[in-house]
DNA sequence: CACTCAAATGGGAATGATTGTCAATTTCGC
DNA sequence: GCGAAATTGACAATCATTCCCATTTGAGTG
């Protein structure tokens, strides 16, 4: 299904993937440019973007999308899974949903289409926050 | 929950609701303003831009994001569904799933949110784009 | 180690969707 | 009809993301 695209280790990609894997919570391209800046590392912020996403597109992490559009960024579990993510303040539960995976498949299945991927991503407020 | 503004029935609103009604698939403002221009009704970008965001906020329409991050609407029936689109087509199919809004509840209340609501989306490839 | 070459980088310009501005227009209750 | 408030429109401004392309670098090869 998906072609592996040749990955080579560069000082870049370790350094993206180390900042990202200091978050806490998910961060934009940009937050995460702004990071390495601070620490010192010298990435270029185009590279940070092809980063993330070649990173996201080998399931390596997580990618979801705000409210307005933008790409944020996870390192997480590589275990397929979702998340439940307070509006408020962010925080963010991980879910592994054997339930939604079968069911996503099933309506797939009996409308005859191939390849069936899911997005599923709950927001809620948590119980600090109310 | 939801605060409902007060809204007014103008030319554009109902030209704009016209235009959706009459596509098949999901359109971009930008595709929706350039078929209002061809059909002669004249109405500006930045009012198809309201005019989709606040119906999409009244749940009137349905709005998701493509691949690209760009939001695309489209007019369907009013009470709460799901898509499975084609990935390379774009043909869709709407999903009501009790199944999955059953879960989405259940897990919200496990981990003690509130207010949940969620995002589940379904890509795949269609029979006859195999 | 020296050598080769495609992959990867950087950074500045270009793109393109979305939003902001604000005067002019329109809606609607009174 | 009147007037306050909502809405519109043309255009500028934002801003995330992508492009471009000369330069650097990873990693086999012998
Ligand atoms: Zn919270
Ligand atoms: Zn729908
Ligand atoms: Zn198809
Ligand atoms: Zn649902």
């Amino acid at each position: 299904m998906a072609e592996q695209a040749p990955r080579r280790t560069t000082r870049q990609r370790a350094a993206v993937a180390a900042a990202l894997g200091q978050c806490e919570e998910f961060v934009s391209a940009q937050e995460l440019h702004a990071r390495l800046r601070t620490d010192g590392e010298r990435v270029g912020l185009a590279t940070v973007y092809r980063n993330l996403q070649s990173m996201a597109a080998d399931g390596e992490i997580d990618m979801i999308r705000r409210d307005d559009g933008e790409a944020v960024y996870r390192a997480c579990s590589t275990d397929h899974h979702h998340h439940l993510v307070c509006r408020v303040c962010g925080s963010t539960v991980e879910i592994a949903g054997p339930a939604v995976e079968r069911w996503a498949d099933r309506v797939g299945a009996e409308h005859d289409y191939a390849e069936v991927s899911h997005t599923v991503e709950l927001t809620g407020v948590c119980a600090s926050c109310r």
